[in-house]
DNA sequence: ATGACGGTGTGGCACCGA
């Protein structure tokens, strides 16, 4: 079973990528973030006449999730339940797959601007919620995938210049925290299961020749519950989306699940 | 320090992302 995310920066331009990079790299079910159309504008017509169900919950301009899969996925959720909150940032739903019915949680965390802005503690706030939320769908899912843009560098190897980024947004000792309590609930690193070349990211600035230099962060992920992770067989970030004509300034990243 | 690139909105630029 394959599972996938992707921060596609406007799903209005980056359809027939999407599209595209699906057809070739066939995955049972993927999370999209920064879909930037409200509901009646998805293109769920598309999708499903390539065979996707689609689930979504966005909003204008910013933001906006997805759930795509071959297969309904049911009791779907918008959004932290109990956390208010007037930004389109989470989809979850349960997907049946070989394993069985898994829960799948599609996640894009806020950027948090810079550190002591309102947008930082409105970051730290979301990810209390999300903590919380997430340790009460594990007891009720033992099969869970929490992945998505999670606008966290977790270590220093996850950017490529962790001095000149030291303490900047992404990096903060606080965020990496919250990165770490997500984990000290039994989640794990897919893409950390396994070897990786060094300077592996998922996003690049489409400024300054980044993707070029790859000077780049990674900040989308892949969180298995303890019950699937010995079930990863691979973990990767695909970068070749990256080099299409318009491409979204973030990457797919993608997990194999054993069945 | 700033802006650089790209997307969106009701635009002629501002705002936001990371």
């Amino acid at each position: 079973m394959k599972l996938a995310t992707w921060n596609v920066n406007s799903l209005a331009v980056r359809l027939p990528q999407l599209l595209e990079w699906l057809n070739a790299h066939p995955v049972d079910a993927i999370v999209l973030q920064e879909t930037k159309l409200t509901d009646d504008r998805f293109p769920h017509a598309e999708l499903q006449a390539e065979g996707w169900q689609a689930r979504y919950f966005g909003q204008k301009t910013y933001n906006g999730v997805a759930l795509l899969s071959r297969d309904p996925a049911t009791d779907v959720v918008h959004n932290i339940p109990g956390f208010d909150d007037d930004q389109a940032r989470v989809i979850a739903g349960t997907v049946a797959g070989p394993l069985g019915p898994m829960r799948v949680i599609g996640a894009y965390f806020p950027n948090g601007q810079a550190p002591g802005s309102d947008k930082f503690a409105y970051k730290m706030r979301w990810q209390d919620a999300l903590h919380d939320w997430v340790r009460s769908e594990l007891s009720q899912h033992p099969q869970l995938v929490l992945m998505g843009d999670f606008n966290v560098a977790p270590e220093d190897r996850d950017v490529y210049d962790p001095v000149a980024w030291a303490g900047q947004i992404h990096c903060t000792p606080e965020e990496r925290a919250q990165f770490q309590r997500l984990l000290a609930l039994g989640l794990v690193d897919a893409f950390r299961r396994f070897e990786q070349p060094p300077k592996s990211w998922s996003w690049w600035d489409y400024r300054n020749l980044a993707f070029r230099k790859n000077q780049g962060l990674r900040i989308d992920h892949i969180l298995v519950s303890p019950s699937l992770a010995s079930r990863v067989r691979a973990c990767h970030i695909d970068k070749a989306p990256r080099k299409n004509e318009r491409p979204s300034d973030h990457a797919p990243v993608v997990v194999e699940l054993a069945d």
